[in-house]
RNA sequence: GGUGAUGUAGCUCAGACGGUUAGAGCGAUGGAUUCAUAACCCAUAGGUCGGCAGUUCGAUUCUGCCCAUCACCA
């Protein structure tokens, strides 16, 4: 009997794009369910846009679209980015939808039929001007500690007190400006302090269904038996508010924190209207499937408290586990959009970095602990580059060349005993048990281990000599067939990882969708594949510079400058040219080619073939250089990258402003190629370095 | 400020219920090789396990303090 399992991942807002951050979570989720699938799991993901607040109806308003405009474009916008990561979501909703607003209704009103809602009146600060109450984080003033100017109502970015909004000397509206005033308003509470939700939620997170360290953070919240220390949680927010109004509560709102998890049950319900499933078999009390949610250690308030006691009060299931994760920092530090670090989804996409590369390296970090994980750049191109690429791809390079060419595409039978072989399916199912416990890295690093064992037994068989001796053919073709089954066997291991890229080995090796049991068993003698195509490219260093730049909000000053003073020419003595066409090295000397570094570029307004660029070549002021490059460029793209200039042209002014150089392009002047293209350097080359 | 987590080779990380020479991958260096996208294979070097103090016959592993980084304090 295949378990039945249901699993979300926390739910994106539906203010802004889709980051690596973000991504972190959702590779980790649709790792762990492609596993449970590929092991004949009915398992089914959803996940849904979280699309009702305060900041969201601010900031249509701000566009001038209705709430209901922007959060559909953006449901595009992430269901595009997670579809470019892979990401196999049976479901991707939204929280703005007819189910979730009956669950929001019919969980609300079994908790007031419980006695667990209670009404209460209290003062909060309003926009006199915009006519609304202002959240927390919409009130600026002084910090009431260390009197930094401009901080939120919630906490300083100062000093980092925390504080009440109505501690904030001089308040005022984030949103008008305005002076802010106090003002009463009935709000709904649900009773965290009732002693049922105390009782039940001491019992609950202690029953092993968090990780030992979010167990003992529950516990400080939770405090000592007797402490209660549990407050209640305001629900509602008043009009104006894009959401969903409470039943018989005109001009009152359910609090975005409420439907967002009620979102999940949403969006879940909404596909087995879909699929025919039953969805009461997921949610009812008594339910046998299991619920996991995926979330970042920043909620996992919301998700082991307030959601678990929701539930148990309205008669539902509560999760079976809930697996927080650490936060991802990038080169050691927090995400920055000034460091160029804040990346997001899209600009990966479209800066052509293959999506599995970035799977992969989150793979090789990621732990079943709330630790937080670093992408180091440079260990992420070594790591890409080296595992993938250099170690498991190869495998199939080194082999598949002469299965093709000497037999026809045919293997041989496996080798059953074979120790590389046997070693895999040995590993399989305690493999198999580190996916399943979400320990990804300690899996990435057996796999691993595997292929070098792989490349090894290539190595020890040397087809390539094989293939040099005659009557070695049977032996050749023994040790390319082992090798195939080799591969094939870790692709199998990795397909949870790197779905895309076992689909091409599907096809490659003309095989059904490989499914977790196949890790047991090798290829028929007489298997035939088909013709091998490079299956990965490797990273290269520059797309990686590239993707910094281009989500640098503002450009931070040169650093690292390369002199450019000292070019210390050679000048030993040239045999003179003697032929008009051709040029002496003494000529070719005087053109002064530097390798530039594209700081900006951008459209020039009037101006049909103009692109200015802003170069950096070390010195200390950029070149402003226009280039007639806009018919095959999009400035966007050419920010960041590396390129060669001419940097002693003499300046030109022209139309649009002086223009100090010029980079150089390709261009067919026959006019039969179309197509304009800029010149870059190898890795390793520096802005300010002379090309000769 | 309080609480918690983390700090191990150049990089990313394992590990040690305290005990002889602390591990891996990558990187570096040397060798071998050329089937494979200069990939692969073999070997070598690199660490006083953040700092200080304590417990102990013995600590990097336990305790305390300190430093750094990060998070949480609804």
């Amino acid at each position: 009997m295949p378990r039945k399992i249901l699993v979300t991942s926390a739910l994106p807002y539906a203010n802004g794009a889709i980051h690596l951050g973000h991504l972190v979570e959702y590779i980790q989720t649709d790792i762990w369910v492609r596993f449970q699938k590929m092991s004949g799991q009915e398992c089914w993901y959803v996940c849904a846009d979280d699309t009702h607040g305060t900041p969201i109806m601010l900031r249509a308003e701000k566009e001038g679209i209705s709430p209901e405009q922007l959060i559909a474009r953006v449901h595009g916008e992430h269901s595009r980015d997670f579809a470019g990561f892979l990401i196999g979501f049976d479901n991707y909703y939204t929280t703005h939808s007819p189910e979730t607003r009956h669950f929001a209704n019919d969980i609300f009103g079994k908790l007031k039929a419980a006695g667990l809602i209670e009404v209460r009146s209290i003062e909060q600060y309003y926009d006199p001007q915009k006519a609304m109450f202002l959240p927390d984080r919409f009130i600026k003033g002084e910090c009431p500690k260390c009197h930094a100017k401009d901080q939120y109502g919630d906490n300083c970015e100062a000093c980092g007190a925390a504080y009440a909004p109505t501690e904030l000397i001089e308040p005022y509206s984030a949103v008008s400006g305005a002076k802010p005033e106090l003002r009463h308003s009935d709000h709904y509470f649900f009773k965290l302090s009732d002693p049922r939700c105390e009782s039940f939620l001491r019992r609950y997170t202690a029953s092993g269904v968090l990780q030992p360290e979010a167990a003992n953070k529950m516990q400080e919240w939770l405090g000592e038996v007797g402490e209660n220390k549990l407050s209640d949680w305001d629900i509602s927010r008043d009009a104006p508010y894009f959401g969903f109004e409470i039943p018989d509560a005109p001009g009152k709102y359910f609090y975005v924190w409420l439907d967002a998890p009620i979102g999940y049950m949403g969006a879940f319900k909404n596909l087995c209207d879909q699929k025919g499933l039953d969805f009461d078999e997921f949610f009812s009390r008594d339910s046998s499937t299991e619920l996991y949610h995926f979330i970042g250690k920043d909620i996992l308030y919301f998700h082991a408290l307030f959601w678990p006691a929701e539930l148990e009060h309205a008669g539902y299931r509560t999760p079976s586990k809930i697996f927080a994760h650490g936060f991802l920092t990038v080169d050691g530090a927090k995400m920055s959009k000034s460091r160029g670090t804040f990346i997001t989804a899209e600009s990966y996409l479209a800066g052509g970095l293959n999506p599995e590369w970035l799977r992969y390296y989150f793979a090789a970090k990621l732990s079943s602990t709330m630790e937080d994980i670093d992408l180091n750049f440079d260990d992420f191109v070594a790591r890409v580059n080296a595992d993938l690429v250099g170690k498991y791809v190869n495998i199939a390079s080194r082999a598949a060349g002469f299965i093709e060419k000497r037999f026809a595409g045919k293997l041989a039978a496996a080798d059953a005993d074979l120790p590389a072989l046997q070693a895999i399916h040995q590993a399989a199912p305690r493999i198999a048990e580190l996916y399943e416990h979400r320990e990804f890295s300690k899996a990435i690093r057996e796999i691993m281990a595997l292929t070098d064992g792989a490349n090894q037994y290539v190595d020890s068989v040397k087809p390539w000599e094989l293939a040099k001796q005659d009557g070695k053919d049977e032996a050749l073709h023994a040790a390319c067939s082992n090798a195939l089954n080799l591969f094939r066997l870790l692709t199998v291991l990795l397909k949870p990882v790197l779905p895309g890229l076992a689909a091409q080995v599907e096809t490659f090796m003309n095989l059904p969708p490989l499914t977790w049991s196949d890790s047991m068993s090798c290829l028929d003698q007489g298997h035939t594949i088909n013709s091998y195509r490079h299956l990965l490219t490797r990273v290269d260093p520059k797309q990686i510079d590239a993707l910094i730049a281009a989500n640098k909000t503002s450009l931070a000053p040169t650093e690292n400058k390369t002199m450019t003073t000292s070019a210390n020419i050679q000048t030993a003595k040239a045999i003179p040219a003697t032929d008009a066409t051709l040029c002496s090295i003494d000529d070719f000397m005087k053109v002064d080619l530097r390798i530039a570094r594209i700081a900006n570029a951008e459209h020039v307004e009037g101006a049909d073939k103009l692109v200015r660029l802003t170069l950096d070549i070390g010195e200390e002021k950029p070149r402003n250089v226009f280039a007639g490059i806009k018919s095959a460029y999009d400035p966007n793209q050419l920010i960041g990258r590396l390129t060669v200039m001419v940097s002693n042209l003499a300046p030109r002014k022209m139309k649009f402003g002086l223009s100090e150089g010029m980079v150089l392009a390709a261009s067919d002047s026959s006019g039969n190629n179309p197509g304009i293209y800029i010149l870059s350097p190898d890795s390793g080359a520096q802005p300010g370095m002379r090309v000769k």
